[in-house]
DNA sequence: ACCCCGATCGTA
DNA sequence: ACGATCGGGGTT
């Protein structure tokens, strides 16, 4: 009943991954949520991602197989969750900017920063194999894929002319 | 040891 | 428009 999704989901062209993303739901521990918002970053040569700057402790688990969770503190303040995806030693991943609550109140947690602090999600969640995990994976609701647009990311300086950030409309 | 900067967010 | 706040990573 669970139909979690498997590692050949996360390991394919990153674009891809952010898209179907959307409409999937994420159960961390207690919480489970419909994602709504996504960003790619992909590979060294996207000035946005982290992976520009080479491998670094920071960015490495971005550099290993797909389906591991990538956590990281921005601002020393907030903490962002992505998705690790492509193949192995292919340093690629997928932010997740939004999450709609599945409560009776459908809290929209929109915002990378919001939805980890809302989560509890910090630096003790990176690098979690999210095919394996017990709390932390994704799971195919079997539902219609949602429709979306494509933006520009958010909060970048380089990068900015790629239209890589999908949401649900 | 030092310095700069950031995939954010709340307040003004 | 701007400040909070601090770790990562490069430089000295």
């Amino acid at each position: 009943m669970t139909h979690r999704l498997p590692r050949s989901f996360f390991e394919k062209p990153t674009l891809n991954v952010a898209q179907e993303l959307l409409g999937k739901v994420m159960v961390f521990q207690n919480h489970q949520g419909i994602i709504t918002e996504t960003e790619a970053y992909i590979g060294i040569d996207d000035p946005a991602c982290h992976a520009a700057r080479g491998l670094t402790p920071r960015t490495q688990v971005m550099f290993g197989p797909a389906g591991y969770s990538y956590v990281y503190m921005i601002y020393g303040m907030y903490h962002c969750l992505n998705f690790v995806t492509e193949a192995e030693g292919f340093p690629a991943a997928v932010l997740i900017r939004g999450l709609k609550l599945l409560t009776p109140l459908q809290t929209h947690l929109n915002g990378p920063g919001k939805l980890c602090r809302h989560l509890g999600i910090t630096k003790a969640e990176n690098g979690i194999d999210l095919i394996t995990d017990e709390t932390f994976y994704l799971r195919d609701p079997k539902t219609p894929p949602p429709s979306f647009i494509s933006t520009p990311r958010i909060g970048i300086k380089v990068g900015v002319e790629k239209p890589w950030r999908f949401v649900v409309v």
